[in-house]
Formats: structure tokens, sequence, C-alpha cells
DNA sequence: TGAATTCTGTAGCGTTCGATCTAAAATAAT
DNA sequence: ATTATTTTAGATCGAACGCTACAGAATTCA
């Protein structure tokens, strides 16, 4: 019963998560988010009960639709360390397209928000590991399917990717430019390169 | 001629560095600045012009006080590979030790305010280059002494250090565990590691 | 149809924002 | 002493902030 909701609520969560990545959650006012969600105040409020619950809320839109899609779609190929390379240089070309430099909301978050609020902090952490285990899981059967070193130290190079892609969001948003982050990114990716095998001879591998 | 300033400019200074740092800028206001400052608005108008032209001075400050003094202090030692482990191991050691969480006043500002204030994200990209100068310096050094592999590639290490020393300021604001933030750097450090050598015999090396 | 419930637009709440004005106070040069 | 210049405190500016009250419109129950 009660008059039910005259606005489309999937276009306005992503209203309000182009707001948010584009202008960070303190610079978002009400008013605007309430304009690009093509809504009024009251209905605003009524929906998603203020400023801060809408702001998680989109929070979890950006993660199954940017982060979870890409993990999905790069880890269906069964190519674990082509996986993680097209990941990082999705990242790249994605930031060097930006021309708003908005980077990715979860990374901005992380830095401006998390810090200041412990229940965003948790939720923004549990999405970092997810893409940490997304990482780790690629580690683990690019090694089992002899694509990467045997020692290859899973936690250790999954965290370490982890960090390189937090690096990569937020150089890219003060330097955008390709050789600076491909360099970022190299170093990251030979880690999990074969050996090469010590002055190998002719004849017999 | 003319009265003369009350307030001591140095102390005043600090006091602006300490509440960007703390806040970030959108979230500073001029009245939370002149407090902590101690001086009236009015003061800080006069002798600063306005909000932004008072960061970019804290910015300044805050890079010679924070990151140039570091990175003389580590290089002085004219032990290049150590002085890039200790510049990380500080920085993981600082950030677990920061309670509020504040971070890296420039990383901050690279990922908030640098990407919408042109003339801003020019000023922090000139302190990001400044710091992968000094990565550079110490590999190229390194290699120079022996201590790193001959083929190290000083332009991408000291990239991929940029990268990976922002990915770690942003991981420790969200996620500030010891074993994580280790995790990120130590890859990093195995890159400047001389190859072990293959099948070591007994009798001369 | 009447009552209950929910959504929406408008208006406005009190607060705070960055910035400025005014006038008194303090100093240096004349 | 007079004049010129600069700093100070305090009040205040218009605008924007997050949020809410309220009345009317729209819908489902009885």
């Amino acid at each position: 019963m009660g008059r039910l909701k005259e606005f489309d609520e999937s276009k306005a969560i992503d209203g309000a998560v182009d707001c948010f990545w584009a202008r960070g959650y303190e610079a978002t006012s009400v008013r605007d988010l309430a304009e690009h969600m093509g809504i009024g105040g009251a209905s605003l409020y009524n929906a998603y009960g203020g400023k801060r619950a809408l702001f998680v809320a989109a929070l979890a839109r950006y993660a199954d639709r940017s982060m979870r899609e890409r993990i999905a779609r790069l880890e269906g190929d069964g190519r674990p360390k082509e996986a993680i390379r097209a990941f990082l240089a999705e990242i790249i070309e994605r930031s060097l397209a930006d021309r708003d430099r908005k980077g990715c909301l979860l990374v901005n978050s992380a830095l401006d928000v998390a810090p200041h609020d412990a229940e965003i902090g948790k939720v923004v952490a549990g999405y970092l590991d997810e893409i940490r285990a997304f990482f780790r899981r690629n580690i683990e059967a690019g090694r089992s399917a002899g694509q990467m070193p045997r020692n290859i130290d899973s936690d250790a190079v999954s965290t370490h990717l982890l960090g390189v892609l937090l690096g990569l969001r937020v150089l890219a948003r003060t330097m955008p430019d390709r050789v600076l982050l491909e360099g970022v990114v190299r170093p990251a990716l030979d880690l999990m390169d074969m050996p090469v095998k010590p002055r190998a001879r002719r004849g017999r591998p």
C-alpha cells in the first residue's frame, strides 16, 4: 500500500555513483546528488536515509558494476597469468582515457573517507580484499599450471599487486602518462615470469 | 613602517599543515585553520591571501620538513640500497604508529586536490618527481657499486618504487597492518637484490 | 468509498562556508 | 606630533550546507 516510486532506482543510484566518483564525498552536496539522480531532496532522504547511507549504497553499486564485473570477466578465460596482466593493463588504459581524472571510487574512498569513518573503512577494506583475493587465486592457479615460478609467494605477491594497483590509481590522477604508469607495473609483472634458465646451451634443453 | 606581525609565522604555517594533513583540503575550514594557527581570520587573509594559497604554502612546508628531510638524512650514508630500504621501512613504521591515520599530505593531495586543480597538480607532481629521483639516484649508485643487478632498469624500478610507495600510503590508511604493508614492499625490494648464483659448488666461488 | 500508508515538491530550519569590511591598535618615516 | 602603513579583533556578508516539516498526490487495503 502507499504511493509508488516514480523514479528509476537503478538510474538514481548510478547518478549518485557519478557524483561521488567525480567530486568525492565531501565536495558532493545533497542538491548535486538529487539533481543528478533525477529526484527531489525529500525522495532522496525517503529512499536512502541521507548522504552517508547513500554513499554506502553507491559504493556497493560501484563495486558490483566495476570491480566485480572486471574480475569475473577476466577470470573467466582460465588464463590466470593473463588475467592479472590484463587487469592492470585495463586500469592503465582506463586511466589514460579518463579525461576527468575521476580515478577509482574505491581507491578515492580508501584514502579520503575510510580513515575518518570506521564503518565505511571496513566496507572499503572488504572490497580491497576482494581484489587481493583475485590476485592470489590467479597467482596460485598460475603456479599450479607451471606458468609462474614454483616458489612464488602468493600472499606477498598478491599484496604487492594490490599496492601497485593503488599506487597506479594515485599516480594516474596526478601524472597520467603512459610511460610512467607502465613503468610502475612492469617490474611487478616480471615477478610472475619464469626465471630464465642460466647458461642455456645448444642441444637438449 | 606599519604595525608588526604579532604571531609566529613558522608556528602558524605548521598549524596549517596539521589541519590540512588531518582533515584534507575540503574538510578544513578557514576557522579551523585560524584557530590552529593561533591567529584571527583577518590575519590569515592578510598574510596568506586565502585558503588555497595557504594550502600551497603548507604543501611546500610539508615537503621541506618531511619528504626532503627524510631523503637528505637517508641519502647521507652513502649506502644507496639501504637508503631505499630504510625509506620504505620508515614509511611503514610511521604509518603503523600514526593513530590518526593522517597518511602523507602529498599523497592525500595527489589523489584529492591535484585532479581538480591544475596548478596544485603540477606542484604535487613536482614533489612526487623528487621522490622518484631519489629512488633512481640510489638505484644507479647501487648498481655502480655492484650491490644491485647490472641490468636493473633504473627508470622502471624507480617508477615502480614510487607506485609502491603511493600504494603503501593508501593501504595504510584503510588497512594499517604490518604483515600487509611489508608484503606490499618486500617483492619490490627483492628486485634490487643480486640474482642468486645458480648451483654454487664447493671450492672456488 | 474511507482510512491508512507512502512518495513528492516546496519551503525553510539552523549552521557553517570562504571571504570581506570596519575601526581600533601599533609601528616607521617624516 | 603628524602622517602613512600595516596588523588585529570582531562583526558580518551572501551563499551553500545537511536535513526536516508539511501538505498534497497517489496508491493499496478494508
